[in-house]
DNA sequence: TCATGTTTGTGATATCATTCACATATAAAA
DNA sequence: TTTTATATGTGAATGATATCACAAACATGA
């Protein structure tokens, strides 16, 4: 009996974790083109509408708000704003959310100075590196040493950090920042970081991605 | 008859494309992994100490390296190497690839100082801003108008650019780049692109990236 | 050289994701 | 108010992807 109840939870956490993770990526698409749609001042769209804006069939869309319980009307398509509350809204993301980058390169100076988190509600509080000389103040958020890391993850309750330092140092600052109570990352470093099992990482492999690219054109060309 | 034919070769483009579609990005992690464990030291690795590495199962591992047709030592296990070699020619990348960038704002100036393109054989040519005052020679890549668009592409056959314009006026930029030539775009404007048929695009979305983490991060605590 | 234990390579199977198809609802027109 | 055309919402069917399971191969040690 306890084996079964287990063997239950377990299939459940799997599907639930699941069917969010396939489909997030598309409701932040949707989120995206239904922004768009509400500058060009439409109020309504129907799935097909929204489907073809996002490069996925209708039937894909009203899978997915099936999916997180969103409902529109029959014939009537779905209100714009309903539907970006019902998104805003499994996002949960209403408060605002702060944030540390790591690493004081071309990507972290990019990312320190790039206004659409704020927009998004993600603050960024500060930002650290080990070089002194990129210690600065010519930006608006302080970049610091890293033996305040501590001090500021504590005051601003920091869960989730920006990783934007050379491979070599990548593991090792992680592994402090997971010390450190860090339980997200963004990851720009091209190495696939050892992690706790509690800790979420999302890689972004700037090389990677142009290679991709790369990689269709040819295949679409030839 | 002839109907049957066109049906099978549907089939056949549709499934080639599928399986390395979804493959691709894990060949990828691969090759990072492999890179790291030959810097430890290591000549060999077998599926299951590459998958862990890489955060997926041995079997996925082998299933993937079967698809690709790429094969080790029975009991032996793979050569780092014979691997890294057969991974980079189905990558086809051995000769230099010509890029440019267009827009020159925080995520343009990190992109044109990334070293890291260079090791990959992926040559920043020239990049592009309509603002005459970030036209500069600060760095080794020339920042040009517009204007000169047509030019570079022509003379080095580009065939790949990375966006990194506002998304007011990204669909704009981008449909002058379509007409010019290019077929592979790298798309960092948070915005759905429409694109002919025969290019592709891969957006990074640095934002949704991040909020990404921030849902998970949150799933995983509470 | 032979036995042995380990690892590959791959059909068969299971799982997961997308598309189909249609009943149901409803906005708009008559 | 009634009709009609059009969209939604969702089980069922299909298609894609990952895992299992095991035969075949071969390094290693006796």
């Amino acid at each position: 009996m306890l084996k079964i109840a287990l063997v239950e939870i377990f299939i459940v956490k799997q599907s639930t974790k699941h069917i969010i993770k396939s489909n997030l990526k598309r409701l932040f698409t949707y989120r995206l083109c239904l922004i768009n749609f509400k500058r060009k001042g439409f109020d309504k769209v129907f799935s097909h509408t929204l489907g073809e804006a996002a490069g996925v069939t209708a039937e894909q869309v009203r899978k997915d708000f099936s999916i997180f319980k969103i409902t529109g009307n029959k014939r009537g398509g779905y209100k714009i704003d309903e539907l970006l509350n019902a998104i805003e809204d499994i996002l949960k993301h209403q408060e605002d959310q702060y944030m540390i980058i790591v690493g004081m390169g071309n990507i972290g100076r990019a990312l320190i100075q790039y206004k659409r988190f704020k927009l998004s509600k993600m603050i960024i509080v500060a930002s650290f590196d080990v070089d002194p000389s990129k210690q600065s103040k010519r930006w608006n958020i302080p970049v610091l040493p890293m033996e305040m890391l501590d001090d500021i993850i504590k005051k601003f309750h920091v869960k989730v950090a920006i990783l934007a330092v050379p491979e070599i140092s990548a593991q090792d600052v992680a592994n402090q920042l997971f010390d450190l109570g860090i339980k997200g990352l963004l990851n720009f470093a091209p190495i696939i970081l050892k992690t706790p099992d509690d800790v979420v990482v999302n890689n972004i492999n700037l090389c990677d991605e142009l290679e991709s690219v790369i990689y269709y054109t040819k295949k679409v060309i030839e």
